[in-house]
This record gives C-alpha cells, structure tokens and sequence, in this order.
DNA sequence: CATCAGGCGATACAGTGTATCGACCAGTAC
DNA sequence: GTACTGGTCGATACACTGTATCGCCTGATG
C-alpha cells in the first residue's frame, strides 16, 4: 500500500498497477493476493492511509467542520490521485472512521438528527470542490506549462466559443469578473455551506 | 457517442472500450480515431451529451441554482456512470457550456464578482453529494440486493467495529440519529448552501 | 487504361487484472 | 535414510485494454 501510493504521487493514479507494485516490493504480482484481493481493494487501502493524515481538530462545530474541510484539501494537494477516488466508494476504514469519530464528537452540541446532513453536506462540498480544484491543475499543467490566465491556456477554443456570441452572459463573467485564486474560491463556497449551516441549526 | 453512453449505462463505464464501441457501430476499431483523437476524448463527448439534458431554468438565482442542482442530480441517477466522470476534468463541450449560460444569464442581478465563487459552490457541493449517492447506491447493490438499513447490508464489518467502542460518537450517530432518505439528504445540504449564499449576496 | 496517392483497417505491441495449476519444498511416516 | 505427501508459491496463460504502425486496396487523376 505504501509502495502503491509512492507511485500513485510520482505518477499519477494508473501508473499503479499490480505488476509496478509488486516489482517496487520486489515480490512476483501474483504474491500481492496473499494481501489483497484484488486491486480496488489496494485503492481502498490507499484512501483510508490518506485519511490518516486528516485529523480534524478545533472547538465548536463550526471550527472542527472547517478544519475537515481544509484537511481533506490538503491532502488532496498532497495527493492529487485522492481527488480520483474520493467520494468513489463509502469509506469505512479504520482512519476514514476515526476521522469521522472526531467530526461526531466535536458536533456533540449540534441536534443528534442534524448531525448526518450537516456532515454530510460539508463532505460534499469538499469533494466537488476538490476534484474541481484538482482537475483544474491538471488542465492547466497539460496546456502550456503555468499560464495564469486559464482562458490563454485553453488555447483558441474558448476564445473562439465565446466570440460566437452565443454565450453571452458566460462570456461577460469570464471577461469581466474578478478571478479568485483556488484558495479563495474553497473558503469561499466553504463559508457559504458553514453560514447556512449555522442559520439552520441554531433556529 | 450515443453507443458509448448506451453500453455505459448498461453495465456501467468501464464496459465502455473502444472495441466494443466499434463492434456496437458495426465497424473496426481503428475507424474510431477518425472522430476522436482517443478514449479521453471520447468520454469528455459522453459528458457533454449528458449536460444536454441538464437545462437548468427557473426565476431568479435560487431558483435556478436550485434547478441545476436537481437537473444534474437527475441525469447522474439516470446515467451512474456521469458521477464518475462529473468533476474530473473541466467541462468546455457546447452543451456544457450552455447550461453554464443559462445559469450565469438567470444571475443577472447577483453582483458580478459573487457569480463565479455561487456557481462554483453549487457546482461543487452536486458533484460530491451526486458522487457519494451513486456511490452507496452500488454498494448496496453489491452487497445484499436491497436492505434498507446499510448498516445489516454491510454485514458485520461495520457491525463490529462500531462495537469495539473506539468510535463512540460515531456509533451513537449511526443507531441513534434519524436516518434520512436520499432526497432529503441532499435536499437539505442544498439548502444549507443556499441559504449561506443568499445570506452573503444580500448584504 | 495506367499510375498514383490517400485513407482504411489488419496487425502488432506493450500493457492491464486475475485464474489456473504445476512445481517445489517442508514435514512426516516408515 | 528414504519415500511420500500436503500445502504454498508463483510462473504461465488468458482475455482484455488503448493505440502506433504501415501494407494494401480503392478510387481518383492524368
């Protein structure tokens, strides 16, 4: 597992196959079944080691919540193939849940029955975000190397869509509105869910 | 194209191959490239096909932002394989680009800046919520046929470890909190998120 | 009618995950 | 000391995958 996610970082999520595994470990491929049973069994082990490295801490829900958040994110960052998997199966090991074990306990003040979707929903939000942010940086590393500006970097297709004049409005926000860095987007769209969270559970 | 997505919803994405896309079209393999410069570029068609049916409407932001959410929810329910594939790679195709404009031209009278982050948001919290809902619903596909209660449905695994007493709060969560359907799981995610966003863009 | 160029697709290649089953080796009985 | 036997390990094989290459055939042109 741990020799899966050193080639799952170096290169990318389908560098890791059974075979690559097994050479890094210097094992013949068919040795890994002795372990496993089979290769989304290995995806799962890897997801649940990375879930060791979110610990969400703080006081109050609203702090442990966000600390979920900015967690998962960093760990996404730290291993961009967690954005290909995550929210892909229910994660039920041992880190996943005490990761969980943590959220619940920290939401002790909040209504037992609020508890699910509150958790749920910032979980949500984490993963589309994520995988948006992830994806995002894939795009722009595949274009040239490090345009800022991704409409420059998507190369004359966009430009040209949006000279069609058929999306006008979509053109205008493009144009003309400011655009966030990543950061900033995640804590925005994070602050939203956290507000309207906050409005409901304390009504 | 359309033979793509009518294998991928038969027996889900990865029975969709390039090969047996040729087959359905009555055609060699290699014929395949003339339209499309690889299996990538195939599936991003896929997706888009899958965004001509998403066409958000509705008066005003909520409304629509409403809409899309449940425009995109409803095609991922009916195409499981778009919640692989949803978020993993920026969306350009035309049909996802104009229900883009249909959103950004309903949010006329939001502060230009605010549009992005909102859209962004909505966008990220579908694409988790719609990830995760697809992917329980084939866990419980896979485990029993169709016990309501996951928890029996993922056997003792669950069973057990809840009873090891290291995830307390989460045990208690799980046997005593209400146990909400699909719908209103996400239903009331949404409007956590919504109502953080009218909270913030009406200030 | 002869030539040629172009596109089509058969073939090939380098992989993938995993089922099968033969070989080998430890331990045991005589 | 030798024969046997049980069980484990992993080499091999299989059915696929996506895609590069390149020979052939066809249709157009001179």
């Amino acid at each position: 597992m741990r020799a899966a996610i050193q080639l799952a970082d170096a290169d990318g999520l389908d560098a890791v196959s059974l075979r690559k595994v097994a050479t890094a470990l210097d094992v013949r491929p068919m040795r890994l079944y002795g372990y496993i049973a089979g290769k989304a069994e290995l995806l799962d082990l890897m997801v649940d080691a990375a879930y060791a490295e979110i610990r969400p801490d703080g006081a109050g829900w609203r702090e442990v919540l966000r600390s979920l958040a900015e967690a998962t994110r960093h760990a996404a960052h730290e291993h961009e193939w967690l954005a290909d998997l995550l929210g892909g199966r229910p994660q039920l090991g041992p880190h996943a849940l005490a990761s969980g074990e943590t959220v619940m306990a920290a939401l002790g003040d909040v209504d037992l029955d609020a508890v699910m979707p509150v958790v749920a929903a910032v979980n949500a939000y984490v993963i589309g975000a994520v995988r948006r942010e992830i994806a995002e940086r894939r795009a722009e590393r595949a274009t040239g190397m490090d345009e800022k500006r991704w409409q420059a970097a998507l190369g004359p297709y966009l430009e040209r869509t949006l000279a069609t004049g058929r999306f006008p409005a979509l053109s205008t926000v493009v144009r003309d509105a400011a655009h966030l860095d990543a950061d900033h987007t995640f804590r925005i769209g994070l602050d939203f869910l956290l507000d309207g969270i906050e409005a409901r559970i304390s009504r």
